[in-house]
DNA sequence: AACTTCAACAACCGCCATTGG
DNA sequence: CCCAATGGCGGTTGTTGAAGT
């Protein structure tokens, strides 16, 4: 038995909004609020909508603040360097654009940012690579760019817009704020980027898509709302983390942060701990790794980037560290307990 | 003027994660 | 723990108007 409709699609009015709808719908929420249920809603705002159909439209058109119209050089930068990082992510995009919705992002990429992407392409790089499929990893961003440096060779952004050159969509991103990837949801998981240059070149020593990203602490790729980073013994430290919901709701997309340089060649350890000093859980996992064996598929094996989030998740629920996902201890946590982390350090 | 093509964007659909009974 | 309801997201389709023929 599949799944009960969300409504009765016979008794809903479908296509486009009329005026009369929009200030029903506005007039509404402004004076009641969602009530936190979109379905119950057009009954009590008398609209024969879907309830997902308003939620969409109060998203997208309706709600205070909304940016319609050109987008500026700045906004186009930011889009683009976050698609080569993240791909097709279009609400976490829309974060860092404030007045943006992932919806209008979504449609300007595919309806003109892409062909400028693809017009300053030289004549035999101009079709898009294909991208992984999805029975090799499913949860790859489908128009990843990463990937696309993967599958070129690295060469098609760099032909594109070579360093000297100056274009909007691939400058490095140090504009974008540090909380970048937070959400405007309570989750405020937020993600800083960096790198050192050898650490993210690809293995045929052509660029990597991680070049358009200022570095902002050497060797270190962190993802959190703030910027912690535990050294190794030996005074190294290259260390990802990543937020609570990269983890908990896209588990599987840490696959797409992971840079080319990871690959090969590099060891990681998962942490897990409070904020300040790892509690049991980190304790526990440290000493796993530095005195048992390592997971499969951690060291010299490719593509680790596949094998890794298998491995972390396998870790997570092991019994050696507890049950990562549902017990909040084994994570690293902030004082808001929103930051929980994950960390890679080689 | 009529028709066709194309671009832009609004809206829908289906899937998946989360939540709460 | 299970399962239905709901929310959220990304991909896709539909609609509209402008431009071209």
């Amino acid at each position: 038995m599949g799944r009960a409709p969300c409504c009765d699609k016979a008794n809903v009015k479908k296509g486009p909004w009329s005026p009369e709808e929009d200030s029903k719908l506005k007039e509404y929420i402004e004076k009641y609020g969602t009530g936190g249920n979109w379905i119950a809603l057009p009954q009590k705002a008398g609209l024969k909508r879907c309830g997902k159909s308003c939620r969409l439209r109060w998203l997208n058109y309706l709600r205070p603040n909304i940016k319609h119209g050109e987008f500026s050089d700045e906004e186009d930068r930011i889009i683009c360097s976050l698609f080569a990082s993240i791909g097709s992510r279009w609400s976490i995009i829309a974060a860092q654009l404030p007045g943006r919705t992932d919806n209008d992002i979504k449609n300007y990429w595919n309806t003109k940012l892409k062909k400028k992407l693809m017009a300053m392409a030289p004549q035999s790089q101009r079709k898009l690579p294909s991208f992984p499929s999805s029975h090799q990893n499913p949860s790859l961003p489908s128009h990843s760019l990463s990937s696309l440096f993967k599958d070129s060779g690295g060469s098609f952004i760099t032909s594109c817009y070579p360093s000297t050159k100056s274009f909007p969509g691939f400058d490095p991103i140090s504009h974008i704020s540090s909380n970048i990837f937070t959400s405007n949801t309570s989750s405020s998981s937020a993600v800083s980027l960096a790198t050192n240059s050898t650490l993210f070149q690809t293995q045929d020593s052509l660029v990597s898509p991680m070049q358009f990203y200022q570095p902002v602490k050497e060797n270190l790729l962190m993802f959190g709302s703030e910027a912690s980073c535990s050294s190794n013994s030996d005074g190294s430290c290259s260390q990802m983390s990543y937020g609570r919901d990269q983890i908990k709701q896209e588990d599987m997309g840490l696959q797409s942060y992971m840079p080319n340089g990871f690959e090969e060649n590099h060891k990681f350890m998962l942490s897990y701990g409070n904020n300040s000093n790892n509690n049991n859980g980190g304790e526990n996992l440290n000493q796993y790794w530095t005195t048992g064996k390592p997971p499969n598929g951690y060291f010299g094996e490719t593509p680790l980037a596949f094998d890794l989030m298998e491995d972390v998740k396998q870790l997570i629920s092991s019994s050696s560290v507890g049950n990562g996902y549902n017990n909040s201890n084994n994570f690293l946590i902030d004082e808001n307990k929103t930051q929980e982390k994950v960390m890679f350090y080689n």
